[in-house]
DNA sequence: ATCTTTTTGTAACACCAGATACCGACACGC
DNA sequence: GCGTGTCGGTATCTGGTGTTACAAAAAGAT
């Protein structure tokens, strides 16, 4: 098959990390994985149907969607070329797509089995367990991002989430002042609140004298306050 | 040092799994692992101190906190003997400690470094591979567990959640008629809303001819409403 | 059998947060 | 200049949910 095409593409993605271009190659060849192409609106993978193992997306784009039992579609994330889909289920036990995964443009995707990454590797290579180790990083950086996730929507007030949210910042930059990375709307999304109630619970907590702001840019002005009110 | 004490434990450990007894004592040769002595109330780790490893409890009971900033503690999970903790942080790009784990009684826990596992292993032992894929599967499957936690959170009203779950239950069974795994207060708390309104509205959905229970009995009545209702 | 503890249902009330609509500030285009 | 679009703040109203407290039922203990 023809891998040297998407080698540069690999050679870049997550799961490659470390692999420089030949060895990408050799590893290709171990791990057999199949390319298909998909016409926009075609399926990559449809929640609920079997497969064990990962894919990574080569050219084009495709967006995985969660369907709730009533039928809603919401996007989780939108894939782009070196993406790695279904890594976390993968390795589970579980051995169903999670997700449905449809071509938002024509594109290419490349699929390994579990059982080509974990099992018995034939040719011996000694890239295997380099591999396996990035597939580990892989999932551990997956799950601490859903673990910080869940802490925030374990938050029930408003007000606990916007204090959690700015001592975050607080914390990373070490400065009382510094600038929000996101509008209200996409502030209001990330806390799981609507925005005008972000926008009506942040002035209160303006005119309360524990914070100061402007568009953007917020000032810190009683550290202890916001702690308090931190759950 | 005298790992042959705890083998019993050991294999019956997620991490070994698949490993008989005198496989985990040669593995333990090669993970060089630091065994620790523990009085009630000492800690085990403090979180966001510096370790890049996993402990693996031996004896006796701990508790992992998480500690908000605003200093209150929230248990996440009761520690047994043969239980792993540190394992999603010891693999990401993070290098502290996420939780402080407290000994409830005196114990003992094997701490092993990030290293002695993904690293190069000296004996070339053969097993090394097999213990990064148990490695990997215990990660995959905290990452589901998570994924499945952000959906229920991610649900608004009390009905949705109520929904869902009890969907999620009749899937699994394949009945319409089960038993539910907790009680009033554990499925208050797993949904994340008071138990007072968690029968309030359990109730009102039985008024309406949704569902129908007496204690954890529960039985679907109108199974297109309780989809209608999953959001 | 009786007492205690646990579990669950119920009611009243307060209040937080969502929905909606509207306004002002500002940037950008022509 | 003017229109247009985006972004953020504000007001009103309503409904859903937490809190608290108490009662009834069930389970367990002695």
């Amino acid at each position: 098959m023809a891998f040297e095409k998407y080698v540069e593409v690999l050679s870049r993605a997550e799961l490659f990390r470390g692999f420089d271009k030949d060895e990408v190659v050799s590893m290709l060849k171990c791990l057999e994985p199949k390319i298909k192409e998909y016409g926009k609106g075609n399926y990559l993978a449809v929640a609920g149907e079997e497969f064990q193992g990962i894919g990574i997306m080569l050219e084009g784009e495709a967006a995985a969607y969660k369907e709730n039992i009533a039928g809603t579609r919401v996007i989780m994330v939108l894939l782009k070329p070196g993406d790695v889909f279904g890594e976390i289920v993968a390795f589970s036990s579980q051995s169903q797509w999670p997700v449905t995964v449809e071509a938002q443009q024509p594109c290419k995707a490349l699929f390994i089995s579990r059982q080509k990454i974990v099992g018995e590797c034939r040719h011996l290579c000694p890239w295997h367990r380099k591999l396996i180790e990035n597939m580990l990083m892989m999932v551990s950086e997956r799950a601490l991002t859903l673990s910080r996730k869940v802490e925030y929507l374990s938050i029930k007030s408003i007000r606990g989430k916007i204090s959690t949210y700015l001592l975050e910042q607080y914390k990373k930059t070490g400065e009382t002042t510094f600038m929000l990375p996101m509008n209200r709307n996409e502030l209001a999304d990330f806390l799981n609140v609507s925005r005008p109630s972000l926008s009506r619970e942040m002035c209160s907590m303006r005119d309360e004298g524990i914070i100061d702001f402007h568009r953007a840019s917020v000032r810190i002005k009683d550290l202890q306050a916001l702690k308090r009110m931190a759950q």
